[in-house]
DNA sequence: ACTTGGCAGTCGGAGCGGCTGAGTGCCAAT
DNA sequence: ATTGGCACTCAGCCGCTCCGACTGCCAAGT
């Protein structure tokens, strides 16, 4: 059967492409790869796959180059998952395990991933909705004012600074305090709010308005706000993308900055160890329609607690990229869980 | 005397080749400014500032372009500080007050100066060594684990797991936490080794190695860190480089992701409101020897808590961009000490 | 003692044309 | 179905010329 071989003529397109960054021929192409044929078979097969919408010639007489619907084909049928080596998989334990705290993780992560892809990485802070309550914790400042510390099992610390209608003392800072966490530690974020609804109502008249105060501070930073937290390194690998400088960088440099579009990017939570590539076009940022975003969902077992991936242009080295996002993805994971 | 009309030909020709770009000749500049005379005797103006080095000619037969020294007379002595127009002022503070925490006032602020000033903007967090302790908390997590969570003025939250040699209860949970926060409550960091130095002694021998751990961990999250921590936003104005990309954004790309080298570029935390500006190979960065960096403290009145700036192409426009820089350090500070 | 117009000289960059070579498509032969 | 042969097509490079923006210098003017 032929149609095995044009498969395989489109493997050695996309490999010899994303190695060489320039159209490649029928003649390169059997010189470098052991397909047993000719050059002229190879043309033959290189003007169906075109047909087909797979490869594209930018001009007349020049090579081929993969479209999108090419590479979708790649990483979809033709990609071996390439092994990390030995190095790289030591690189990574030494990298994450020094991390002192949560921050120091995502930036260690982050810095790892744009290190090892030699793209841009891109990971997303662990979701509140998604991890428990640790603890509640309330400072007073003044005899009206409070500051609020939620932590999150996995880590994460959210602050707040409200201000008490009328004046407070110790005293009912701890009683709070102590049903607050009663009703909540542990609890997922989720669930949160019907656990402390009732609250208010367990005090006494006078400082009933000052728990409903504090009690909606809690559920202000519970609830998943738009911009939850992204950290992002290796811009400066988008220099791979060539000469073509404004058109081609600056439009990505400048969705990189808006973190609402890296979110939407990385995708809705999937499940942890399930890779998902979108490639050129697919994505929905005209400005992003020369890069793919290899992205995957980390911690929590079943469903993740959040994604991290890269974005790199459309003709990265796939198998390499997913390899290393996911690796990346399963060490974070067992970090987050130990700490 | 005409040494007034040299320096306002330095000027005029720092003003056009920042506003252009490109090499500026004496033609141009009589036509561009009002400096009533031919351009014969701006010629010879041009080869004495050329001859004391403060501009260059590209090749033979081009004008002439700023040199390094001299932009910096130009921002010495030549810089009239531009004000910020209504609108800047109103953006400002439309832009910070709504911040919620000190994450969100570092994001907010580093974004708001990269958008007026179309330059990559960076802030440096509060430092640590220069607030001081708002509370400590300590939250048992199983009977030999304990979170710490440091609380400082600026609303900055440090955060730190440790295990104890042995097994603890409630009670000495509450009594290190009651003698901790009289120890160092309102204290400034730098103060707080000498505070907490004597507290294992006040404890009775079995819990002592205990409370020596706690006290060790407290004083490792106060000491200044190399990796004082920093946020950048804008990198996408790098573009404004003009076209030869590889060797002149890739470098500064790469200098902005170590972030240990960004925060010897801000320079030591002078105090606030002193601008300072390092020009081209004033820099000791060869990789930076074409940028520029703005930088001021900010917040904490005298002497300021932390640095924030931007950094740009030697070309940039030094009075609106020093205007701004200023004006936000300004206003970040008051919303600090409100906070 | 400056300033100015005039003039010769320099040189980067744009525009043009021809050449080259990689690569294609097609066809006839195996 | 595969292959070698062959005519054809362009993109990119090289070298050429030409143009014009500047400069530096000098001699004359204020």
């Amino acid at each position: 059967m032929t149609d095995d071989r044009r498969l395989a003529v489109l493997r050695a397109i996309v490999e010899d492409f994303v190695a060489t960054r320039e159209p490649v021929g029928s003649k390169a192409l059997v010189d470098r790869h052991q397909l047993g044929v000719s050059p002229a078979t190879v043309r033959n097969d290189m003007a169906v796959l075109e047909e087909e919408g797979y490869i594209a010639a930018p001009h007349t007489s020049a090579g081929r180059i993969p479209t999108d619907k090419g590479y979708r084909l790649f990483v979809d049928r033709l990609a071996s998952v390439k092994p990390l080596s030995a190095a790289e998989r030591r690189a990574i334990a030494s990298f994450l395990d020094d991390a002192v705290d949560l921050d120091d993780v995502m930036q260690r992560t982050v810095r790892l991933l744009a290190q090892l892809t030699h793209q841009v990485a891109l990971i997303q802070y662990p979701s509140l909705t998604r991890s428990a309550v640790r603890h509640v914790e309330l400072v007073p400042l003044s005899s009206t004012r409070l500051l609020m510390v939620l932590i999150a099992d996995t880590g994460r610390v959210e602050q707040r600074m409200l201000d008490t209608a009328t004046a407070f003392d110790e005293q009912f800072v701890s009683e709070v305090r102590a049903h607050l966490n009663s009703a909540v530690d542990g609890q997922r974020f989720a669930d949160v709010p019907a656990r402390v609804a009732e609250l208010p109502s367990s005090f006494p008249e006078s400082s009933r308005s000052n728990v409903a105060v504090i009690v909606a501070t809690l559920l202000e930073s519970v609830i998943e706000r738009p911009d939850e937290r992204i950290v992002l390194s290796g811009t400066a690998n988008l220099t791979k993308f060539g000469a073509d400088f404004t058109r081609s960088v600056l439009p990505v440099l400048e969705a990189l900055e808006e973190h609402v579009v890296l979110l939407n990017l990385l995708g809705q939570a999937t499940s942890s160890d399930t890779l998902t590539v979108t490639i050129g076009h697919e994505n929905s940022l005209e400005s992003l329609s020369a890069t793919s975003v290899v992205s995957i969902g980390y911690g929590g077992g079943g469903d993740a607690l959040a994604q991290l991936g890269v974005v790199g242009p459309t003709h990265m080295d796939y198998p390499g990229t997913m390899a290393s996002v996911r690796a990346v993805s399963r060490y974070v994971g067992r970090i987050l869980a130990e700490g």
